[in-house]
DNA sequence: AGCACGCCGACT
DNA sequence: GTCGGCGTGCTC
């Protein structure tokens, strides 16, 4: 360690830090420490620099170092920022954890980690230089004339304004001739987004104390009614809080700020502003107690006793199991010995359910974190954590990157969630996985509780890298609705089938719509016709691009590719034989949608999948006029479940259940069945006269029936890999890589030689290159390249080093020049 | 991410 | 002949 305390041999030396960018840059950049600042500098500290031409950022220092760089002439740190560190020694291993294990800059982890007003806006402004005369001026051009005319009615103008001044672009050649003509001054100026939340409080002066001294001020104001009831009001809320906002005494008063100020003058009131917090409900009382069942009580003792030996544990609990109060137990242990909890929850929308439970138990003391806050929000949380005013804190993906001084206990809710995982921009994180770093380098627990858990978390619990600790008893009297399975074989042999619809499920649904109640219908396809073939010689209508095939969509009247895409005019006739005898197979949202319009009139349908929630607001536009009852019957793919609850849904129809356990990709199935989990638990809870109807064909019907007896919950997926049912090797490590190139040849050489490099290193069990084209920029065409990677006895890590030697490999040949490779590994 | 430099085609 | 598009490379 370097010593770089003042007063010694050491003070005089030069530092020079390594500071991380806000930009997609691997590397980090070192920049020389003024004169002086030695002692104030520290790793994990903002500080402002200058970092190409013209451009200034706020970096964060990631190493300090007395060894001047040899190849270039450091530039200086323009500014130093926190007098204390804002990230630790901690984050910053996740960090780069995170930029190895999912490829990507260390700058664009600090994007993601840090809340927007921390990382601080830089603008650039533009002034005039002083003693600028209209003499100067008569060389110039009109644009030059008109910049300068500008800057003389406002005192300085961005960038961007002179963009739109001008109507042009490029501007900065423009600018730069001025600046050296001495004619205008570019200037950089830091604006620090992040302002607490003030607020005014209202103090008495120390002479009206005591009873008597009130009365002799209230009497002394007996002249002035309105100052009077000002501090009567006082008086009557200084009770209930310490200190008295002065908003409050107006509004209790009905008196103006100027009576409020006369009483300041007087020094009657006394006038404090402090810094509040904008979040709610900070003072609530800690209250609400509960005694455990024996059930949970035993898994209680189980979690504590796999967390002995284990970091990890999986909590399978089914719905309704009281999983929460366990959670609230351990939070409440892991609280009392002084260490921070993480609560993760998959959705925003669940947050305000759990935190209003979890705030019963631990008051102010409980912080809650996620996107949907404003900048200035989340700069408070994160100050909050960083000064341990939190023990606990509740959020949603982006908490995993929040400054915890001390965590002891990470609780991952729903860990099965899809929407853990980032996807669009880098680092495309997994959430729970990142959680479970983290609680590794803190020496904390993780705990992963689901009802449904995701079947990686499964195979780790079973293959021992997990503890697993299975709750199967249901709270009090909660109890789910009932399970009605419907074998369409046998109802298609009765005559009873009404098109999709078995005569069970339309007799529920009429009932339910007599009774004002809603209908969910899930199908697990969107579009109207998935199979368009020809009945003469068999062709079927497939993409161009990715060997699936064609699914008809009636919005449109074209033919997609749910790949990649890809639309084509709907055949007519068939390509290969000529026949215009084409035949539709299987059906889709749409084609569900249109067949009940014709079965039940009067229903209002609404529709819930990709197509119909195209646009902004486009899924809780859908979601909301269905709560509204706007609408008696919802169709959708799986979006359905990511709904709220809907209290007037009595009836779910899964329109075809073989669709879900006979998918070949393992991982939607799963999916699928999980939803059926969520979707019955969701009309169980609200609705205790719910009914949930699963239709099916014979064969898969009687594994269906056997799985629900048994209650269904997880079972299935256990059942299913037990009984080798699935004809695919079950675990799939997945590759998406994106190449720019303006030769579609050289992306399928690339793809080749990826696979071929993998191959190399782990044998035949990488499956592919598909390179489905995902997309165009112009002249550029986006790929997608897969690859599936058998997943048994592959470690992530290794996978992962062999796709950065291959990257690697591509960069240096030069051959492949012009392609540019963006990977996203999925850790599955 | 920006921004500059340099190379090509299409215009006053 | 210059303007401006895009490809490429660099920023401490």
């Amino acid at each position: 360690m370097l010593e770089f305390t003042e007063g010694n041999a050491t003070a005089r030396v030069t530092l020079f830090v390594e500071v991380v960018l806000p930009l997609a840059i691997s590397k980090t950049y070192t920049y020389r420490v003024p004169n002086g600042w030695n002692a104030d500098i520290a790793v994990g500290k903002r500080v402002i620099v200058q970092f190409g031409k013209n451009k200034v950022y706020s970096a964060i220092i990631y190493r300090v170092t007395d060894r001047p760089p040899e190849l270039y002439e450091a530039k200086y740190i323009l500014d130093l920022l926190d007098d204390s560190p804002i990230v630790d020694d901690v984050q910053l291993r996740l960090w780069d954890w995170i930029s190895m294990y999912y490829l990507c800059a260390l700058g664009e982890v600090m994007q993601a980690a840090l809340p927007a007003a921390l990382k601080l806006a830089s603008e650039t402004k533009i002034v005039a230089a002083t003693g600028s005369s209209a003499t100067d001026r008569s060389a110039l051009n009109d644009k030059e004339y008109l910049i300068l005319d500008a800057l003389d009615i406002s005192s300085e103008l961005k960038v961007s304004d002179i963009v739109k001044l001008l109507g042009q672009k490029t501007v900065f050649p423009l600018l730069k001739k001025l600046f050296d003509k001495g004619l205008i001054l570019i200037s950089e100026e830091i604006l620090p987004k992040y302002k607490p939340k003030m607020k005014v409080f209202i103090g008495l002066h120390d002479d009206y104390a005591d009873d008597l001294g009130r009365k002799l001020l209230l009497d002394s104001l007996g002249n002035a009614p309105k100052q009077q009831d000002a501090v009567l009001a006082y008086i009557q809320l200084s009770r209930q809080y310490p200190k008295v906002p002065k908003a409050d005494i107006m509004e209790a008063s009905g008196c103006s700020s100027a009576i409020m100020a006369a009483l300041v003058e007087k020094g009657i009131f006394t006038v404090e502003e402090r810094a509040v917090s904008r979040l709610d409900g900070e003072d609530v009382e800690i209250a609400g107690d509960f005694t455990f069942n024996d059930a949970q009580s035993k898994a209680f003792d189980k979690i504590k006793g796999q967390f002995a030996t284990k970091d990890v544990v999986l909590l399978h609990g089914v719905t309704a199991s009281g999983k929460t109060q366990l959670y609230i137990r351990l939070i409440e242990e892991a609280v009392a010995n002084g260490s921070n909890v993480l609560y993760l929850l998959p959705e925003i929308a669940l947050t305000t359910q759990i935190t209003e439970r979890l705030r019963l138990h631990f008051g102010n003391k409980l912080g809650v974190y996620h996107s949907r806050f404003n900048d200035n929000e989340r700069a408070e949380v994160w100050h909050k954590v960083l000064n341990n005013e939190y023990s606990v804190v509740v959020g949603a993906r982006s908490a995993v990157f929040l400054p915890f001084r001390a965590l002891g206990l990470v609780v991952v809710d729903e860990e099965h969630e899809t929407s853990y995982k980032q996807f669009d921009p880098a680092p495309r994180y997994h959430a729970r996985d990142t959680a479970i770093y983290l609680g590794h380098i803190h020496g904390a627990k993780v705990l992963l509780g689901s009802a449904t858990p995701a079947i990686e978390s499964y195979y780790n619990a079973r293959a021992g890298k997990y503890g697993l600790v299975e709750l199967k008893q249901r709270f009090g009297n909660s109890r789910l609705p009932e399970i009605v399975t419907v074998n369409i074989s046998e109802e298609s042999r009765k005559g009873t089938m009404l098109s999709y619809f078995s005569g069970t499920l339309l007799q529920e649904m009429e009932h339910a719509l007599d009774q004002q109640q809603q209908v969910i219908l899930f199908q697990n396809r969107r579009g109207h016709t998935p199979l368009l073939q020809c009945k003469t010689c068999g062709y079927i209508a497939k993409c161009i691009h990715c060997d699936v095939s064609l699914t008809y969509h009636k919005s449109s009247r074209k033919l997609h590719c749910h790949y990649c895409g890809f639309s084509e005019d709907p055949i007519q006739v068939c390509p290969a034989c000529g026949s215009t005898h084409i035949e539709s197979k299987g059906f889709g949202t749409e084609r569900v949608e249109e067949e009940l319009e014709t079965l039940l009139p009067n229903a209002r349908i609404a529709r819930l999948d990709l197509d119909s929630t195209r646009g902004k607001h486009g899924f809780d536009r859908v979601l909301n006029a269905f709560d509204e009852q706007r609408y008696d019957i919802l169709v959708g793919t799986q979006m359905v479940a990511k709904g709220l609850d809907f209290g007037k849904v009595s009836v779910i129809g899964i329109i075809n259940a073989d669709g879900l356990i006979n998918y070949p990709d393992f991982r939607a199935y799963e999916r699928a069945f999980s939803l059926l989990a969520q979707v019955s638990g969701r009309a169980g809870r609200r609705n205790s006269n719910g009914k949930v109807i699963v239709q099916s064909y014979a064969p898969s019907h009687r594994i269906i029936q056997q799985v629900i007896e048994n209650d269904y919950e997880g079972m299935f997926m256990t059942e299913v890999t037990e009984r080798k049912h699935y004809a695919y090797p079950p675990f799939f490590r997945l590759f998406k890589i994106d190449v720019k190139h303006k030769e579609q040849q050289a992306v399928y050489d690339a793809a080749q030689r990826l696979a071929a490099s993998l191959r190399e290193g782990l044998g035949q069990r990488v499956y592919g290159p598909e390179a489905p084209l995902v997309g165009r920029v112009r002249n550029h065409y986006i790929y997608s390249i897969l690859l599936k990677v058998e997943r048994a006895g592959i470690s992530i890590t290794k996978v992962k080093e062999l796709v950065k030697v291959t990257l690697l490999y591509f960069e240096a040949n030069k051959a492949n020049k012009g392609v540019r490779v963006q990977v996203d590994v999925d850790p599955y």
